[in-house]
DNA sequence: GTCTATACGCGGATAGAC
DNA sequence: GTCTATCCGCGTATAGAC
């Protein structure tokens, strides 16, 4: 359950907590108003500071949406580390599932526009590590069958657990509750034999 | 097959042959750069004309962006007809099914955006036709049971259905291929017994 | 580390000629 | 129906005082 802490031990943050505010501002921001539609004054005005001071703490805007993306990422590499960790693959599937479901139901009020806005897609289409950890989530998810037949299920059930977390049909469940049916759901759904 | 026509029969689109460009112009922007993210210029430019121009088809660009949104609801109201029009309730499910993933995959470049995109999405909120219909769209789907193990199993569907047709996992397949898996597997996941 | 002040371009939007 | 020209505000970003 706990995943053993990567390289590098309690790595203290690279950024300040000033850093950290702003980060968090940006992030509730760019959830309503997408990237493009946040600009540094809503971020400066959140924050409690003034522009020039959030480009104290970040040369550019680029920088901040980085920051962000960078935050998920680390979430993202200990869930596919912690299933890597398991030897069987149906037991690495499950650790993955427990822990996608986790992390979608906790930002199930993110994980749409961060997925899916167009600024990050763009930034992260170019950015290796985010491409490689992918590949490494994918392979745990898809096993070593590159067919069809393995993939289309598995963009399904990706896509299933971060759309749904976030759909309005379930607004109104609260987080336990939904974390269990998706995670009951998605679970049988793989299970179903081919 | 042949969906009846609703109400209007062969209604005369209600754009021009030139603001028709406008929004195709628009759609392709918008799923690249988002709604924030294209300007008027942009717009302007990919049509071949000036801002002006533009501005003479479209009092505002909100309009624009609504003409957007209900070329897409169009398609989906087609789609929830069609559904109704069966009496039998699992046989409607799934007519509302094969139309979902056609149009899903028809439009595979853009749902994503076109689903999460902040500026649609408020839009979208305070547009009452919008509303209902997706209230009956989710009527067909989830049946005449609000419970949690009817809604959470629909929203999982819906999200895999729109998101599985833009997943990086299946990008290789062409759309016959994509369709054909997808509406598959779908509907073994709405057979599998609760 | 945060402020005030400012530069400069681009955003949406309009007026009026052709 | 499209153009040129223009308005104005806000966007990112920087300089320099405190």
């Amino acid at each position: 359950m706990t995943a053993a802490e990567p390289l590098t031990p309690p790595r203290s943050s690279p950024y300040s907590p000033t850093q950290l505010r702003t980060i968090a501002a940006a992030v509730d921001l760019f959830t309503t108003h997408g990237v493009s539609g946040t600009s540094l004054q809503m971020i400066a005005d959140a924050v409690g500071v003034t522009k020039a001071s959030i480009y104290y703490q970040f040369k550019t805007k680029d920088e901040i949406v980085l920051a962000v993306a960078e935050a998920d990422l680390t979430q993202l590499e200990d869930a596919v580390e912690a299933a890597e960790a398991e030897t069987d693959p149906a037991a690495a599937r499950d650790v993955l599932l427990v822990r996608l479901v986790d992390l979608a139901v906790e930002h199930r009020h993110m994980v749409g526009i961060i997925q899916n806005d167009p600024v990050m897609v763009r930034l992260l289409e170019d950015h290796q590590p985010f491409q490689l950890l992918m590949a490494r989530l994918y392979r745990v998810l898809v096993g070593d069958d590159p067919g069809v037949d393995g993939r289309v299920p598995a963009a399904m059930l990706s896509a299933a657990i971060s759309g749904a977390a976030s759909h309005p049909l379930v607004s109104d469940l609260d987080d336990d509750a939904l974390r269990a049916n998706l995670l009951g759901i998605a679970r049988r759904f793989l299970h179903v034999p081919g």
